[in-house]
DNA sequence: TGACGGTATATCGGTAGACGATATACTAGC
DNA sequence: GCTAGTATATCGTCTACCGATATACCGTCA
């Protein structure tokens, strides 16, 4: 059980690592996306917004490669820099889009607890 | 399940299916874990389960792949085989490390849902 | 009877996406 | 003038995911 569930930090951490235990989490995108749903951020802000909605770190590599990806497909757009901040914004369409994902994401994850509140199978 | 409006407008775009649509959907490990809450299966019952829970089809290559590493990391185990079947099921550890999982999932589907419909930013 | 489609597992090569390291540079506080 | 925090960007590696492909058993129905 130690395997991926430890790996984040030596000690006293708050326990397991919410999201990330499985292998790669995914949910950069979704990550991102969410927390732009709360208004307009840099990439800075993101990841300290996202660490505090997730407990996920976002490597810089990851954040704005993912940020890329997404204004290519419509789902952000990059707002006027004032200084040396490059802040995004959700389009429309990546409203629809996270709103989607996240009905259906939702959705799985209430039908795997109801699963596993049924009792996971004696055998 | 499947959406409807997913089609946005005139560009690119697939459509928006429900998971998979942001890259690639990590879900595969949380999928396969949330199936086998339901009982034991094999693998391919494991896909035809999954597609019917998510509207997901795990290619072969992910699902048996994600099987050996779920298996060496404890989280699912082999059963005896009748015939050609392999079957698979979940472990105490991975019934704990999927409930922690899809908990903090859900969690963070709420809060991207709670921010949509609190308005994502007019300007 | 043999053709077909569904069931079932396995492996291989290609690739995209995630990650950590690294680089740069501005700011604030001490 | 240090150090630490803010802020963005790129590069190389690693691996999870995918599609294609292969194998083989099964039922059925023409």
């Amino acid at each position: 059980m130690v395997s991926s569930m430890a790996r984040r930090s030596t000690t006293s951490e708050p326990a397991a690592a919410p999201l990330g235990s499985f292998g790669r989490y995914a949910g950069p995108a979704t990550l991102i996306l969410s927390s732009l749903a709360g208004g307009a951020k840099h990439g800075y802000a993101l990841t300290k917004d996202i660490e505090s909605l997730a407990g996920v770190r976002l490597a810089p590599g990851t954040l704005y490669e993912a940020l890329a990806r997404l204004e290519g497909q419509g789902f952000i757009e990059a707002l006027a820099s004032d200084d040396r901040r490059r802040p995004y914004r959700l389009t429309a369409a990546g409203a629809a889009a996270l709103r989607i994902h996240l009905d259906a994401q939702r959705l799985v994850a209430d039908e795997g607890l109801r699963r596993l509140d049924a009792g996971w199978a004696p055998t």
